[in-house]
DNA sequence: CCCCCCCC
């Protein structure tokens, strides 16, 4: 049988276009080791013509090369597949459904003479060891090999250099970039490190002599080099004090030892920091070492750099055995898991993100800020605000990838997630999990009628819900502040008080006070200073609430009482004149009966004693998906916070 | 020499 591959279809590919079960030739394929999550499979295909590696093989299919089926130069046919263009351009291909038309061994060798067609000069966006593709199948990302960790030793961290920050929006770089990463694992105790790895290297002077690991760096010594990646820089910022003013911007450097800030001002800004760039390698040296504060930094590292004016940084072209950037994603859905104020680091899908606008500070200060509502595999969404400049430049038109390292967890509105000056903020980085999520988003996860872990939309009452268990009404003091707190909660009616619930009020469309009777068919209210010939009825119930932890005894006025009574107060009073046992019965129902609590609690003082009162602002039909949700989070919580 | 982490 002899098999014609589907000239043109890589062009095609790449250019975005439908390919219709195009026939290619395997020419190459990579694992791409995650530490944690599948295995993923690079491909570089062939239609005889032209090759290209932007190949991804869904996991689904992974079965294939593991059983050695899909292997170099056998023919395939594609019979599904997404294409995907990150925001600098690259294109990633990921192949959904494909079968194999001839084995490797049938076809003998390669077809034709492909040529890397990303080698034609048009696309190539970035010179870095381009020139490898042209006789060798083009090395992939180093995303592909499983990173050090320098953040912990758990193996769970994935390493990334090549990303492309918001930050650092001009930093591109090729789909064929070759950055071969072979390091070993990090050693975050300063008992274990290992010495550095000074490989050979180009353009850059004669510091090389004395590249030291980050870690030994102390302002007792003066002639030092070393050689790291920027992990995180700052945009310029401008300070002005009682001590004078300037600009600044820092950035945080890690090598295989370790890690330090270091913080440029003035001439130094000028200086350095159009040369200092996201993710990438520099020679550093001649810098001013002093003690770092630590109230300012999460770095492990006693000291932090300032440079100045005898500082020199040069691009180092060789990464070898410097770390990456570390990212340990947290599953959107786990979120509620962690605790409030955890630094975490978050990928999703943009599904959708606010206009950016402008908020004024409690300090007075004006600050753009911009939601976005991220969404991941676990189908759980939660917002994530950005400030600033990265708020401002943000385009989440195309429903981007964003990764974000450093975040920090907040409890609004259940969980939420906030930007910090130390995040780094990445729209579709040139990671496995980036393109997983958008295989699955463009699947499936679009159409996912999804949850968000961060409740947005206000109440009838216009109020947020700020879920607690009862137990958390205790534990975190609530009440116990000059303004009203409002909390939601989902609880079981334990008992009713049916005395003095009912009250005979002042019939006035808007007045409630408590008439008297006057025992002579007439009711007077003194707040009208009027004698009516009736009266309305008005509940007012002291009802025990109880969840899984706790209990606690809330006041429900006329509405939330006929809701949760299941009937008027008008018919309760005119129950208990005339059918006690029907009376009784209500109350009975209402027992052990379970609904969604919006409660206001605000301290009051009580012969002397001070005692949070918790007033029922609204009662709600239970979701129960939300309720076992909620209750499962809390005892996760909980399992977390034991001790056996 | 900065050190801000915000708003609902």
């Amino acid at each position: 049988m002899n098999i014609t591959l589907t000239q043109g279809a890589v062009e095609a590919f790449y250019k975005g276009s439908q390919v219709n079960n195009p026939v290619l030739q395997l020419l190459n394929i990579r694992e791409i080791n995650n530490a944690s999550g599948p295995t993923r499979f690079r491909l570089m295909m062939s239609d005889g013509k032209h090759s290209l590696s932007s190949f991804l093989l869904a996991t689904q299919l992974n079965n294939l090369p593991e059983d050695k089926l899909l292997v170099p130069h056998c023919v395939c046919m594609l019979k599904r597949t997404t294409t995907n263009t990150l925001s600098d351009g690259r294109l990633v291909v990921v192949v959904m459904d494909m079968e194999i038309l001839k084995s490797a061994e049938e076809t003998g060798g390669r077809i034709g003479h492909p040529i890397p067609y990303n080698t034609d000069g048009k696309m190539v966006t970035s010179p870095q060891k381009v020139s490898s593709t042209t006789s060798e199948p083009a090395s992939f990302s180093s995303a592909a090999h499983p990173g050090p960790s320098h953040r912990n030793n758990s193996g769970k961290g994935r390493s990334f250099p090549g990303t492309s920050p918001m930050k650092v929006s001009s930093m591109q770089t090729s789909p064929m970039k070759t950055s071969p990463m072979k390091t070993s694992p990090m050693k975050t105790s300063p008992m274990k490190i290992s010495p550095m790895k000074t490989s050979p290297m180009k353009g850059a002077g004669s510091s090389s002599a004395n590249v030291i690991p980050i870690a030994t760096l102390n302002p007792y010594q003066s002639k030092w080099t070393v050689r790291a990646r920027v992990t995180n820089r700052s945009n310029v910022r401008n300070w002005s004090n009682s001590k004078g003013e300037g600009k600044l911007f820092s950035f945080e450097i890690v090598d295989e030892s370790g890690e330090i800030k270091v913080t440029a001002f003035n001439n130094e800004v000028d200086k350095f920091f159009s040369l200092v760039e996201q993710g990438k390698v520099y020679y550093i040296s001649k810098a001013t070492l002093k003690v770092a504060n630590k109230q300012y930094t999460k770095l492990k590292n006693d000291y932090e750099m300032t440079l100045n004016a005898h500082s020199s940084i040069v691009p180092c072209d060789d990464s070898q055995g410097i770390p990456a950037m570390q990212c340990d994603f947290v599953p959107i859905g786990q979120l509620e898991n962690r605790d409030k104020d955890a630094i975490i680091d978050v990928i999703g899908v943009c599904k959708s993100a606010e206009d950016v606008s402008r908020i004024t500070t409690k300090t007075s200060r004006e600050v753009s800020k911009r939601a976005l509502n991220l969404i991941d595999t676990t189908g759980r969404e939660v917002t994530v605000t950005l400030w600033g400049e990265e708020a401002e430049k943000f385009d989440g038109s195309r429903q981007p990838v964003v990764a974000i390292k450093g975040a920090r967890l907040s409890d609004f509105g259940g969980r939420s997630l906030s930007a910090l000056f130390s995040s780094t903020v990445m729209v579709n980085p040139d990671i496995p999990e980036a393109f997983r999520l958008r295989a699955w988003y463009d699947q499936e996860g679009f159409a996912l009628d999804s949850q968000s872990l961060t409740d947005s939309r206000p109440t009838s009452s216009g109020l947020k819900m700020n879920w607690k268990m009862l137990s958390d009404v205790k534990n975190e003091n609530m009440g116990h502040r000059e303004k009203a707190e409002y909390f939601s909660c989902v609880a079981t009616v334990l008992y009713i008080r049916k005395e003095n619930c009912l009250y005979k009020a002042c019939p006035s469309a808007d007045c409630n006070k408590k008439v008297i009777d006057q025992q002579n068919g007439m009711y007077r209210c003194e707040k009208c200073n009027r004698e009516f010939p009736n009266f309305k009825y008005r509940l007012l119930l002291s009802a025990n609430l109880a969840d899984v932890g706790d209990n606690q005894w809330v006041t429900c006025f006329q509405e939330t009482a006929e809701t949760l009574l299941g009937q008027s107060a008008e018919t309760l009073g005119r129950l208990r004149e005339t059918d006690e046992a029907a009376f009784d019965e209500v109350f009975q129902r209402a027992n052990f009966t379970t609904h969604i609590f919006r409660n206001r609690v605000k301290m009051e003082t009580y012969n002397d004693e001070c005692r949070i009162k918790v007033t029922v602002m609204e009662v709600l039909p239970v979701d129960h998906r939300e309720y076992s949700r909620r209750l499962l989070s809390n005892i996760h919580k909980l399992a977390r916070s034991a001790e056996f």
